[in-house]
DNA sequence: GGACTATACCTAGATCACTAGGTATCTCGT
DNA sequence: ACGAGATACCTAGTGATCTAGGTATAGTCC
């Protein structure tokens, strides 16, 4: 996910490590703080993979910094990786909200449109958290406010969402 | 969380491995699949941590089960992670949605009130999920259906889920 | 001048969960 | 009789992320 990130916002512009961290603590921040210690391997990681490379610049407040490039290997493997999520990306909303925070790279509606669909297949399976046996247990089936409640807000999230991505689809193919 | 949600279903009952991964992966495998391979060795950890036993029993149907047993160590560290979670239980809705699942638990509406009023608070701080230098950009500032959808669903679901945790702590307090 | 803060980068080790294999038992259909 | 599928448990190796340390520079406050 943070290597989703990262490729993300160097496609719009060349950052150091410091200021990348920020606009990363930003998107995915409030859910998982990223430490630095965290995404200098990360960016190894991709620098040795030729997806970004580095220069050297004299800091303009403290230490040098090391500006990060994305490469043309750096740019097709993020399409690649929005083209194509893995189900993880589309199953787990906060990976799905950094898919989302990018798609806009992809620069092809058709392309667009089937992540989205992805989503909305996802969605709209019938599921429950709880079981007892075969039968699914619903929120009514609960004495407990706190699985009631999980029930409320997962519905209501989801249906927020189902209406979003129908609309976009709609948008999206006419 | 796996260890959370192992301890909160054998709170309710006696398990063995192959159902309570069945009754895990309804609560959490929507977003992730857990696998038998994520399962048995944190079951492991969680004996070698005395907080559950183990009593083979002829398989009902196969091969003989390990029927998982609850200990009073493992009541005790149930409660003390539902009373105290982690920061990353309140922030990550994945986490959140388990300690959701088992704060019936607690049987104490003061400290669930407690656990509920630090979601509030991490709901309610001012965020966004981008910038441009210090001033956070809004919804309107975005060209892209995609990144003011990020908007339209986190603001959505959050104010469902901000309005039911008032609820319920009035409900918790009265 | 010294403490503190912000900037800027780095590493070693641990943890959690996953992948990809494996073993064995029992039932059912053909 | 045999294969398929469900039940039931296990291990080794891997990957992503976190924790907890470290180094160094520049500016601000007292």
């Amino acid at each position: 996910m943070l290597e989703l990130a990262a490729l993300g916002f160097l496609y719009d512009e060349r950052l150091h490590g410091y200021e990348l961290r920020k606009k990363i603590a930003a998107l995915t921040g409030h859910v998982r703080p990223i430490a630095d210690g965290t995404l200098y391997p990360l960016l190894k990681r991709l620098e040795a993979a030729g997806y970004l490379e580095r220069e050297l610049e004299p800091g303009q407040v403290a230490a040098p910094r090391h500006m990060l490039v994305l490469t043309a290997k750096g740019r097709a493997e993020l399409f690649q990786r929005l083209r194509r999520p893995d189900e993880l990306f589309i199953t787990d909303e906060n990976r799905w909200f950094t898919v989302l925070a990018f798609l806009r790279h992809l620069d092809d509606p058709a392309q667009q449109a089937m992540v989205l669909r992805r989503r909305l297949t996802f969605l709209t399976q019938p599921a429950s958290f709880f079981w007892d046996g075969d039968r699914p247990l619903r929120a009514g089936d609960f004495d407990d406010p706190f699985r009631r409640g999980l029930f409320t807000i997962a519905t209501a999230t989801s249906r927020t969402e189902i209406a979003w991505l129908r609309e976009t689809l709609a948008e999206l193919a006419g």
